[in-house]
DNA sequence: CTGTTAGCGCATTCAC
DNA sequence: GTGAATGCGCTAACAG
């Protein structure tokens, strides 16, 4: 005796009547069980399976003021770079019962406020930013909608409620420090267009303690951008001995084009990446690179959202989850693979 | 003036007060502008402005049945092959004024059933499925929940509701009917161990019209796992000429594997693999594959539910996106990069 | 342990 | 054009 083909779903009402209890038994033997006989949970459990009832979950969020999602926003999911923090935010998140709202801001401070605000519309339970929220009006109502935010992949002193990254501006000066370390004299930077890569990139160019040739190329970066970036490169600095790259995609397109020109990486040139993408370790030659913790920025966040709607304080706000570098082969040929 | 730091967010009713109108004029105001006179909107506009008030969607969608929300479910984020389509359905969907649900499988299908349940008590206007729904009790429950389903990347006669992607047996035979005509003997798979990925090595063995020797590699699929699966394939069969990978990333793998043995690619091993990954065009050499469009999968498929949703008849079920073979010089010494 | 009463914030009837 | 009632499906309070 199935459901009708779909005239209308069951709803709490049809499973209290079939299991002969009132409404607010059958909803408390459902999501407080702890709190009713075992015989009256047994009847009402009987009753689900019966009418194949689902919770309307936007029905109790409405009363309970617990929406169990949590927006996720991100400029784009092709900036492979923040997919392990979002895949294990999504699955951190799903073991505690909330789900993921995407949200995509294609770097457009603009966008990005549009999208905020539609999310709080959907009364999230928290909200989890990739990067530093870029627009005031943004982060003012943000604040004030007491909806918990974790901003992440970045540093601040003040943000909008809670932080967990890392500094862009030690990445750069690390990275700068290794190729001093190895005395190489002409160098360059390939790094992305967006806020992030040139932070890393100011922090590079501080340690060298002079300019450096740059090519910029627009986020999100791909293997082509690579390429293009060290052609790019190579006609403002033909002597080139060592390449800073803002993403391990850059680098082993920095890598390919080296190659195809005859290139011995890293006998002539030199490169490193950033991110240690998972592809990074197994390419030939193997790219040096510097390692965060993607995953554990996701599930820290998620964390920090479940912890605070559970009502346990969190004195903590900023949460720096450091670096660090990677050697491998494409800076030093000695290096394991 | 601004709201107090978050004693409470504004409501309807709040504006409506502001305004010196009624609740319900306040609500047409904001939803339906074109019945409601310049002057009142002016004033709702300016009480919204006021309040900073943002509409709560949940309690619009609990009495209008439409939650501007879609369901999108993915094996995992980190199946590179489904980004561009999960990217252009979240834009499209955006546009449109839905958002996004992710949800992840991990290939698994109780997993998936529970996601699936998950989600359907969130009430989305429309499920978006990466591949064919495993679970029988998942197909039957979702058919009678009356929501719309798009299952994408593959085929059926009989999908739950809706099905956009293309035959995996045909992209496996057109890969044999290439090598064929290729006139390569001594032939290999290397393949991830999903369902479709699965398909498409049936395809391809069955045109070949012989067993041939193959490598399984757990999916997601990565570089390092092409690298192991070509090792995997040379110790079954030395002298083999092709390999067909299930994925550009896994051919990739396979032809760093390749160099670091020193065959040359093509020369002394051919390689194809799957998806038109943006990369595949730009590594050196480029990569042979079977270009399908991600983007449009995803387009088509957000399309498809907002018709629906806006009460749109839409009598095709089934839509055949196709594919076609990109020749590049991982199979052709003299073709383009 | 169970039931009754009252809404959550909004949109769909109807009236005027 | 505008407004007053009613209830979407569920759960927080209190009672018994």
């Amino acid at each position: 005796m199935n459901a009708p083909l779909h005239f209308k779903a069951a709803t709490l009402h049809d499973v209290a009547k079939a299991a002969g209890v009132s409404l607010i038994t059958a909803s408390r033997a459902l999501s407080n069980p702890g709190v009713v006989s075992e015989k009256t949970k047994a009847k009402v459990q009987a009753a689900v399976e019966a009418t194949g009832y689902i919770p309307n979950m936007l029905a109790g969020g409405l009363k309970s003021k617990r929406s169990l999602m949590v927006a996720g926003i991100v400029p784009a999911l092709s900036v492979s770079q923040f997919l392990p923090t979002v895949q294990s935010l999504t699955t951190t998140l799903a073991a505690a019962g909330y789900q993921l709202l995407l949200g995509q801001t294609a770097y457009d401070p603009e966008r990005e406020e549009a999208v905020l605000n539609t999310m709080i519309g959907r009364q999230p339970d928290g909200i989890v930013m990739t990067g530093l929220v870029q627009s005031q009006r943004a982060r003012d109502r943000l604040r004030r909608s007491g909806i918990p935010v974790v901003e992440t992949w970045d540093l601040s002193d003040r943000p909008i409620d809670m932080v967990v990254g890392f500094s862009h501006l030690k990445v750069g000066s690390a990275v700068a420090g290794y190729f001093l370390s190895k005395g190489w004299e002409e160098v360059g930077v390939a790094t992305g267009s967006d806020h992030r890569a040139q932070l890393r990139r100011e922090g590079f160019v501080a340690t060298m303690g002079r300019d450096i040739p740059t090519a910029v190329v627009p986020a999100p970066s791909s293997l082509e951008l690579g390429r293009r970036a060290l052609a790019d490169l190579l006609a403002k600095a033909p002597k080139l001995r060592a390449v800073c790259c803002s993403s391990d995609t850059l680098a082993q397109g920095v890598v390919v084009e080296a190659q195809v020109r005859g290139l011995r990486v890293p006998e002539d040139l030199a490169v490193c990446g950033f991110g240690n993408a998972d592809f990074g370790a197994h390419t030939a030659p193997s790219v040096t690179t510097v390692h965060v913790d993607g995953p554990e920025i996701g599930r820290l966040a998620a964390q920090l959202i479940i912890d605070r709607c559970s009502g346990r304080p969190g004195a903590q706000k900023v949460f720096d989850l450091g670096f660090r570098m990677i050697e491998r082969q494409s800076t030093c040929a000695s290096a394991p693979a």
